[in-house]
DNA sequence: CCGACACATCTGTCAAAGCGTATATCATGG
DNA sequence: CCATGATATACGCTTTGACAGATGTGTCGG
């Protein structure tokens, strides 16, 4: 678990997916880092038990996924916490809160779907 | 901060140093690894900022050091309660107090000091 | 001073993980 | 079906970190 906590680019998707569900071009229209790149991270991800993924289509939305135990659990969730005080972790948020408005500034897909808020 | 996190023998380090100071012969003898070992894994959570270290005579003794930032340190506390559902940790623990009032039984040190209560 | 002891660091080897590039899979529209 | 778009995996390379074993550093007692 901390070895999939212990890299950047997985915390900023982990930061994106923060009470979201969010679709892989997002991730690589906001990282701005290549496609297979976003997609290994992510595999890592669900491997470790930390996000669960859905297909719709031909897109694949991505979520963070409670772990079964409570000790892992609060340690996530003191991580998405420590996210408020991070410069880069609060611009990557907000944009993608400007592209699921405007989609075709950051994402060079024809229609992308939007992320979807989630329940806790 | 995480990768330093994330190695077995490095959490068990920071359990048994939860809320003591802990003289590095007793690593040595209660993970029953090798002093090279056990001093490598120290010096990479000093590194980190995790722990420090004081020199008392020809003894070293470590303790976890609370992060500057405010967040890691929620990780790190949160870590740490973590240990409390951990059968593993809680023996290391159990061992140690062991080993305080009989350390003949763990140590073949002559006479090695005692870990010491910390505040917080 | 000089061993002996406690601890730290260096050496080489190996496995794991990061990256970019290329390619495979999977779903959709025509 | 077949081409295309969206995502996943494979390959080769490089870096990092874990380990064992040997050696260096610092302290104490005589």
């Amino acid at each position: 678990m901390f070895a999939a906590l212990s890299d950047r680019t997985r915390l900023r998707l982990l930061n994106l997916m923060n009470g979201r569900e969010v679709c892989v071009c997002y991730f690589v229209g906001i990282l701005g880092q290549s496609q297979p790149k976003i997609s290994r991270h992510l595999a890592y991800l669900r491997r470790a038990g930390i996000a669960s993924a859905r297909r719709e289509g031909k897109w694949m939305h991505y979520r963070i996924r409670r772990p079964a135990d409570a000790g892992a659990a609060a340690i996530l969730e003191a991580t998405l916490r420590s996210f408020e005080g991070d410069r880069e972790m609060q611009a990557d948020v907000a944009r993608l809160s400007r592209a699921c408005c405007q989609p075709q500034r950051f994402v060079t897909l024809k229609r992308a779907p939007a992320p979807a808020r989630m329940e806790g």
